[in-house]
DNA sequence: CTTAAATGTAAAGCAAACGTGACTTTTAGA
DNA sequence: TCTAAAAGTCACGTTTGCTTTACATTTAAG
């Protein structure tokens, strides 16, 4: 599962932490969700998409076809 | 976390059983993510979106705002 | 170069997402 | 009504998402 989370922080210039407060979940897990670690939770990908106005499918990219 | 798995089941007339075997999952997982017993995963709900040609948020409804 | 912030990583633990197996209840057709 | 398929449920086990704590590494500004 790949994401476009490290390029939306960038665009709005927040760390990590800053992205981790505003989804109220770990710096830790935003770190691994990032490096491809492991995916989130559906309800945490649906934070992200309301966090960033996106659709999921605009942040999280499935592997498979 | 709401869905409509068991609209779309109606409408193509499958089982349980039949979208859980579509869907690589077992049949008492999809019952119950039916029965909002727990949420599906990021990668099952993409392999629902894929199935059913439809976007993760026309699926799954978040509950939040 | 120094220093602090940001990022990366790792271990231990908990909770939730799934599996399997077995059983009960509901639904629907002959 | 009888019966079989479908749906629902429970117990138990494994895997994974996420937390906390702690520490190492990288980045960037002075």
């Amino acid at each position: 599962m790949k994401n476009r989370l490290k390029v939306l922080r960038a665009e709005r210039d927040w760390t990590q932490a800053d992205l981790a407060n505003a989804l109220g979940v770990s710096r830790q897990t935003v770190n691994a969700i990032e490096k491809g670690k492991f995916d989130p939770s559906l309800p945490l990908a649906f934070k992200c998409a309301r966090l960033f106005e996106l659709a999921i499918e605009e942040i999280f990219e499935d592997e498979n076809e």
